[in-house]
RNA sequence: GGGAGCAUAGCUCAGCUGGGAGAGCAUCUGCCUUACAAGCAGAGGGUCACAGGUUCGAGCCCUGUUGUUCCCACCA
């Protein structure tokens, strides 16, 4: 065979290569084909604007890891890729794009401003696809889809339709989350909390009729203005006589009535709380409760309204076409034009001129700011579209709750199930235009609104052509909710609908399961009446050595590509998968993608040895006869490893996948069987040389493809070198477990010899023997067969030059090294000192003293004998005869030492 | 205010349904043993946060405490 690797693996002379290999011979694509069980993921498709990060890299691996094992283990086995437009980051990246060349999207206008959009979508949107190639990820490139393209897009406009027509859409004025710098709503799920320092300030009202003050505090004085009333608790005894009472609102000397509402809590502060409900969630409801007037003071941009957008809204209630709780418009005066934090400075001068302001008292605020700009959020009422979520929300719950959709871990069915029954209804217009545009029609002419999939050119009422189509667009998760079926071909009956749907696993971070997973499994429920995938597996965030967050703003975040370009794709993913329980958050860090690095050239070395062994005849990867104990032992213990590597697999439990074949390699198969290996491979018996070869192959080959899922590419590389069936790795049949290779008994005797050369490698280094000094050992054993197969092993692993195997050992010249199946007699002579040697025998006496006291304390325990399993027991009782054994041979070569 | 996670070797973390604590890195000792010095052999190092409880037996299960991180929530 004579093929020669390189001393040292070289990733970068493998992975493009392959890669390519794998993509001309079509292994990716999914051919359903019939009679086979489906094994389908859909990737969490990242946003255009987005370059591959650490996240993604993890996200990723583990579907790859879990897609290659199943297409390996028979599955017709479906990996759909995709984008997402990404609607407001990707807006907000190409408005900055814009500014810098001095343009505004009003100056393309609409049209103007997608095409450009789309352009960037071609320039930018095939980069993250392409860095998901270089981490070796096996998607079906075929099926790539698109949040925006033509049949997603034709699956929302259905979705959209069939929700308004069971009236669980709706459009109306709500309180929403208003970004004044996105100037856009956004979800609730948008809103991010930061704690800030504030103040409360407390203010005085005065009470009309009995021209007392009444406290209240706010956080928020600049929206005073837009007061409406104050409320109190109709039980709070303090403020009983003001029922039915009034205040005048401090700089508008406007009246404002007192109601009693729930809302006022009668513990927290005076009791009184000024309601806003035009700019505050809380003081909406309580308006809605008593039928107050909704004031607004802000414009959407962040600004104090003023005369023209008074008159705006004026106009607007005049013509009769405003809708339920649409809002008056305040003139502030002098306010007009102050941006918020202006006005809240200017208004506090004021009321403190007035005497309004009683006290300034610091204090902690939590303050909502936008996910995407991290600013302050200015809650609105605004005419928006929701979905009505609560009748929604329940099949998705019941569905969990049922377990068709399992989490893992599964403490994330609680947050999973908190955030479904908290949701309130979801705000999904946006007052952007890169998205999927609202499909509904207004008469400018009757005001007739129409909601229907195609376009519409005249009014079905009063046939004008004075239509327009909504200007919003919706939020980016609405096609993500659909997701999982759109991009399968929904709402048509696709084969591969018919064939790959429902899916099976869904890959994803913690930090989205509200975004997202909750949305695509009521979605999924609503329109296709099945569960989107029946596995949420959910991982953590890839921090960085610290511990910290890696973020852009930090300049802490470890681009992946570097780490490939360094590393290699394997290490990487190794690095990735490794330690990683579900769930948990991990850190990341240069030494361990040198740790997996090293694994990856331990494993080149391991194959180089092979093939430097290996002749012109061609071996197949088979079992050979006339095996050897070592050849049992290493046959018995891959065995298992299959066992252990698949149920890991099974029950997602990756990391721990990834360990055991990262010990068994390096410690069992190269430390052990492959040192071992070299004594039949150096020797003359030319079937001993065929059987120890094809042993090698054989192991080596399948380990190969147990840890193909996790190393894709030195895996290929290697088992094409190797002698194999089949035309790749990746498209091999994935091992199983065998009885015909289960030798357990073999195992055992194996360990009794690798104990004893363990042992003798150990009192060796502690005397300081090199190990150029080679001594004869001789053996007293109970288990003569074992030893004398194995005796060739203490030559080449424990420095002997010759083992002989003995009755009973006389001289008293030697150091003695007792095991529990055995007693070794090293002859050195002038290296022994005596003393010293009766000193570590006494120490190893009390050693196993200390032993035979604990395991006699179980079994003279009744109840445990009586209670513990039997095996257990019986092991212990084992244990015990060999601890005696080992107590008398310890104890004869005491006195011997003390005779001389 | 509610919920959840984490606390194990100097560091980073595994530890699956309870049966005498593990890995990688770091440290120390000895080795260029013709696959690999990105390596080999050996060693040291842990009251598994604390206090109770269940059990024959607890790192693991229960209760409480402390520290820490995160999520959710309308707190004026």
């Amino acid at each position: 065979m004579s093929k020669e690797l390189e001393k040292q693996y070289n990733p970068k002379n493998v992975e493009d290569r392959i890669y390519k290999d794998w993509l001309d011979n079509k292994y990716f694509h999914a051919k359903r084909e019939e009679g086979k069980k489906t094994y389908t993921i859909v990737i969490p498709p990242p946003n255009i604007t987005g370059q591959l990060h650490m996240g993604h890299a993890l996200d990723n691996t583990l579907q790859d890891i879990l897609i290659r094992y199943h297409r390996m283990a028979g599955y017709d086995t479906l990996w759909l890729p995709g984008t997402d437009h990404a609607s407001i980051a990707t807006e907000a990246k190409i408005v900055e794009a814009m500014r810098n060349e001095g343009v505004t999207k009003e100056d393309l206008g609409r049209d103007g401003f997608l095409e450009r959009a789309w352009d960037w979508k071609k320039q930018y949107g095939g980069r993250i696809i392409e860095q998901l190639k270089k981490l070796g990820s096996s998607c079906d490139w075929d099926r790539e889809r698109f949040t925006l393209d033509e049949g997603c897009s034709k699956a929302v406009n259905e979705v959209f339709v069939r929700l308004y027509e069971k009236d669980l859409i709706y459009r109306g004025n709500r309180m929403v989350n208003w970004c004044p710098c996105c100037n856009t709503s956004i979800s609730d799920a948008e809103v991010e909390y930061e704690e800030q320092d504030s103040y409360f300030w407390h203010l005085l009202y005065t009470v009309k009729e009995t021209g007392e003050k009444l406290e209240l505090a706010t956080t928020r004085p600049e929206t005073m203005l837009g007061d409406t009333a104050v409320a109190i608790n109709v039980n709070d005894e303090r403020y009983k006589h003001l029922h039915g009472c009034h205040v005048i609102l401090p700089l508008l000397n406007k009246e404002i009535p007192i109601v009693c509402d729930e809302h006022a809590d009668m513990t927290k502060g005076t009791g009184v709380v000024k309601i806003t409900p035009a700019h505050d969630p809380n003081d909406f409801e309580v308006g809605q409760r008593n039928n107050l007037p909704i004031v607004r003071t802000f414009t959407y941009d962040g600004h104090l309204t003023g005369a023209e957008d008074k008159r705006i809204a004026d106009e607007l209630i005049a013509s009769g076409r405003a809708t339920e709780n649409e809002p008056e418009v305040l003139d502030c005066g002098k306010y007009a034009g102050m941006t918020t934090m202006e006005a809240r400075k200017a208004i506090l001068e004021d009321l403190k001129a007035g005497g309004y302001l009683k006290e300034t008292e610091p204090r902690k605020h939590e303050v909502g700011t936008c996910y995407r700009c991290h600013n302050t959020i200015e809650p609105m009422v605004s005419k928006q579209w929701f979905v009505r979520m609560v009748p929604l929300a329940k099949p998705a719950i019941e569905a969990v709750e049922k377990g068709e959709t399992k989490f893992i871990p599964e403490r994330f069915t609680k947050n999973y199930l908190n955030w479904m029954n908290g949701t309130r209804d979801w705000c999904i217009s946006r007052q952007l235009w890169w998205g999927h545009r609202i499909p509904a029609w207004y008469c400018d002419d009757c005001g007739e609104m129409v909601v229907t999939k195609d376009a519409v050119c005249t009014c079905p009422k009063c046939g004008s052509k004075n239509i327009r189509q909504d200007e919003d667009t919706l939020d980016t998760w609405f096609s993500s909710a659909l997701w999982p079926f759109s991009t399968l071909g929904w709402p048509d009956q696709t084969e591969d609908l018919k064939h790959y749907y429902p899916t099976n696993t869904l890959v994803t971070g913690y930090d989205i399961i509200g975004f997202w997973v909750s949305r695509m499994i009521f979605s999924a429920l609503e329109y296709t009446g099945q569960v989107p995938f029946d596995t949420v597996l959910i991982h953590g965030l890839v921090r960085d050595a610290q511990g910290r967050k890696m973020s852009k703003s930090l300049g802490n975040g470890i681009d992946p590509l570097e780490i490939i370009d360094q590393y290699g794709a394997d290490a990487l993913r190794f690095t990735l998968a490794t330690g990683n329980s579900p769930g948990n958050d991990m850190r990341f860090s240069d030494e361990k993608v040198e740790a997996s690095r090293n694994f990856a050239n331990k494993i080149w070395n391991a194959a180089r040895f092979i093939l430097m062994n290996l002749d012109e005849n061609e071996y197949e990867p088979y079992v050979p006869k006339n095996l050897a104990i070592e050849d049992k032992w290493i046959l018995s213990k891959y065995n298992d490893l299959v066992k252990d590597v698949t149920d890991s697999l099974e029950k997602f439990e990756l990391g721990l996948a990834v360990q055991k074949l990262y010990d068994f390699i390096w410690d069992v198969f190269c430390d052990w069987y492959i040192e071992i290996a070299k004594i039949r491979l150096n020797g003359e018996c030319a079937t001993a040389k065929a059987t120890v070869k094809a042993v090698l192959v054989y192991v080596m080959s399948n380990t190969l493809k147990l840890l193909h899922p996790f190393m894709p590419f030195i895996t290929e590389e290697i088992w094409q070198t190797l002698p194999h069936d089949g035309d790749s790795i990746m498209i091999s049949e994935w091992p199983v477990f065998t009885d015909e290779l289960s030798f357990k008994a073999d195992e055992a005797e194996m360990e009794k010899v690798m104990t004893a050369i363990k042992a003798v490698r150990n009192r060796r280094a502690e005397m300081n023997v090199p190990p150029s000094k080679k001594a004869k050992i001789f053996i007293e054993t109970a288990y003569e067969n074992t030893f004398s197969e194995g005796a060739n092993f203490f030559v080449r692993l424990a420095s002997a030059s010759e083992v002989e195997l003995v009755k009973g050992y006389e001289n008293d010249e030697a150091v003695a090294i007792i095991t529990e199946d055995a007693r070794l007699f090293i002859p050195l002579d002038e290296l022994v000192d005596f003393k010293a040697e009766l000193e570590r025998l006494e120490k190893e006496k009390a050693g196993v003293l200390k032993e035979i006291a604990f395991v006699s304390g179980k079994l003279n325990n009744e109840k445990f004998v009586a209670k513990a399993p039997e095996a257990l027991v019986n092991e212990q009782r084992e244990k015990l005869a060999k601890y005696n054994e080992k107590l008398a041979m310890l104890e004869e070569s005491i006195s011997k030492i003390q005779n001389k």
